[in-house]
DNA sequence: GCTAAACTTCCATTAGGCGGAAGCCACTCA
DNA sequence: TGAGTGGCTTCCGCCTAATGGAAGTTTAGC
C-alpha cells in the first residue's frame, strides 16, 4: 500500500479511507456518484472505486440503478445499536411523541457530542415550522435552546474552552460576545431552561430544558422549535419539564451516553 | 497482508474485516470487549486490536472506561443519512406518534430488506405489551403482521422463493405449512391487511397494513403489536389505514427505499 | 503477593492494496 | 451516425501497510 504516496493527506489506513468515504454522506449529500466521492475524499478514482465497491459488498453502501451510492441498510441497522439510540432515544420516543401531540411543534432531543449538539431525534410535522435541525445532525451550542442547555451545564473550564473559540454567527441575533453568552448561560443554569429567539434562523425560536438522571447527571436536552411569535415560555417550560421528568424516569439503567465530554463532571 | 494465511475464512479485505467487527454489535451485544470481538470475528487478537483501534480513531467505535467497545456516535450520525431513515422514517414519525397516542400500543414500521422485515422504527411505552421488535432489527416475514403484508405484496415468484425455504417456527401458532401460508397471503392481499395471533410470541398479536405510494408501489408496512386479548381488528385496521394514507401522502418524492428486492415489481 | 486473564506492543515477513493508464460504456451534439 | 465527452471499470507491476505470533504489560481476583 502506498496511501501517503501522493501527498501527506490525513487518511492513511484503508479503514480510515473507508470511513472517509462513508463520511461523505450527509444531509445534503445522501446520494453520491463515484466521481463525487473521489472529489470529496481527494482519493484517486480507481482507489475510490475499489473502496466503495468493497463497502458495497459489505452492505455499508448500496448502489442505485443510476449508479449512485447511498448508505446501506446494513450500516444503518448496525448503527441502531449505538448507546445513544438504544438507551436514550428509544426510551424518550413515546414522550417526544406525546409532547409533539401536545404542542404541535417541532420537538427535538439532543446530546453533547464533540463540542456540538447532536440531534438524537426530532419529531416534526406539517403543523410545525421548518427547522434546520435533523436527526443525526450537529449544530453549534450557542445558538439553539438545546445547545445552550447542554453548554450551560458543563464545568466552568469546558464552558471557557468553548467561549475561547470564536462564536459563529447565523443571524443578527446570534450571541457572539463571550461575555454576554456567559451571562446567558448563568441564567440558563439558574432558571433551568433556555430560550433562543431567531438566533439560528429568522422567524423561529426555541425553548429547551435539561434531562438529568440521578438528580444531577446531564444526559440530554429536550426542546421545541416554534414560530417566534408563538413562543409562550411559561407554558412550554411546564410541558417540557414534565416530559423531561418522564424521560428521566424511563431511563432506568444509568449509563454514560456521552463518551466525549472530558471536562464534564465524571459522576 | 496475509488475510487468508491462517484459514480460508470469509473476510479477506481489511474493509470486510472492519465491517465484520462492526457487525458484531447487535441488540444483545451492544457492548463488547476486545476478546469478545476477536472470538466473534474469529480474527487473531492482535489483528482485532488494530482494526478496533483504527475504527475507534475514526469514531465508528468508542471505548468506555471499562475498556469495552460500543458503536460510536460518528457512525450513528452518518448512518442517519440512509434512504430509509431520511425519506421514510422521518416522514412517518409524526404519524406513528399520533397512532401511538390513539392506540397506546406498540406501533411499528417495517420495510422489506434482504428477505426479512426490517423494523425502521417502533414506538412503545409502558402501556404497551413487551415486543421482540427493535428499530433496526430484522424478523422473518411469515410470523408477524408487517411481515405478512410485505410478503403478500411481492411477486408470485418472490413468494414462492420464500416458501421454498423451510419456515422457522417461533410458537405453536406460527404458520410453517407453505400451503396454509399461501392462502393466508392471498387473504392479506384481498383484505388489504394482515393479522398475526401469537405467531411469534405467546400473548401478543399484531395487525398491519401496507403503505403504498403512487397507488401501487409498496414501500413499507405499518403495524401495531397488542395483547392478544385486546385485538379489535376492525378498529385497528381503520386507524392503521388512515395513518398509512397520511404517511403515503407525506412521502412526496417517490423513490425506491428497498434496494434489494430483485423480484419485486420494478415500477 | 501471586495467578490468570485481558490487553498492548513489537517486528520480520509478505500479500493485499495502490493508482496511473488504458479500455469501456452511455449519452450528446452536430 | 460518428466523433466527442464524461463517468465508470479493469488491468497490472510495484511496494508498503497490514499481518499475527510472541513477548511484555496492565488489571482483576483470590
Amino acid at each position: 500500500m502506498s496511501p501517503a504516496r501522493t501527498n501527506s493527506g490525513a487518511p492513511v489506513s484503508l479503514l480510515q479511507r473507508g470511513i472517509s468515504v462513508l463520511a461523505c454522506f450527509g444531509p445534503e449529500t445522501r446520494s453520491l456518484t463515484l466521481t463525487e466521492i473521489a472529489e470529496l475524499t481527494k482519493l484517486p478514482l480507481s482507489t475510490t472505486h475499489r473502496v466503495a465497491g468493497e463497502l458495497t459488498k459489505g452492505g455499508f453502501l448500496v448502489r442505485g440503478a443510476d449508479k449512485s451510492f447511498h448508505i446501506g441498510t446494513r450500516m444503518w441497522s448496525i448503527a441502531q445499536n449505538a448507546p445513544i439510540n438504544d438507551q436514550l432515544r428509544q426510551s424518550a420516543l413515546p414522550t417526544l411523541a406525546r409532547l409533539y401531540e401536545e404542542t404541535g411543534e417541532n420537538v427535538t432531543l439532543a446530546i453533547l457530542d464533540r463540542g456540538r449538539a447532536l440531534y438524537v431525534d426530532r419529531i416534526h410535522g406539517s403543523r410545525s415550522v421548518a427547522s434546520v435541525t435533523r436527526a443525526g445532525g450537529h449544530l453549534p451550542l450557542h445558538m439553539t435552546g438545546v445547545g445552550k442547555v447542554l453548554l450551560a451545564n458543563q464545568s466552568d473550564s469546558a464552558i471557557e474552552k468553548y467561549l475561547a473559540k470564536p462564536l459563529l454567527s447565523a443571524t443578527k441575533n446570534t450571541i457572539v460576545d463571550p461575555d454576554i453568552l456567559r451571562l446567558a448561560l448563568a441564567e440558563v443554569r439558574e432558571q433551568g431552561f433556555a430560550v433562543a429567539r431567531e438566533e439560528i434562523s429568522i422567524g423561529t425560536g426555541s425553548v429547551a430544558v435539561p434531562i438529568f438522571v440521578k438528580g444531577d447527571v446531564l444526559v440530554a436536552a429536550l426542546g421545541v422549535v416554534v414560530h417566534v411569535a408563538r413562543i409562550d415560555v411559561p407554558a412550554l417550560v411546564t410541558m417540557l419539564r414534565s416530559a423531561a421528568e418522564t424521560i428521566s424516569l424511563e431511563i432506568d439503567p444509568v449509563r454514560s451516553f456521552t463518551k466525549t465530554k472530558p471536562e464534564l463532571r465524571q459522576r
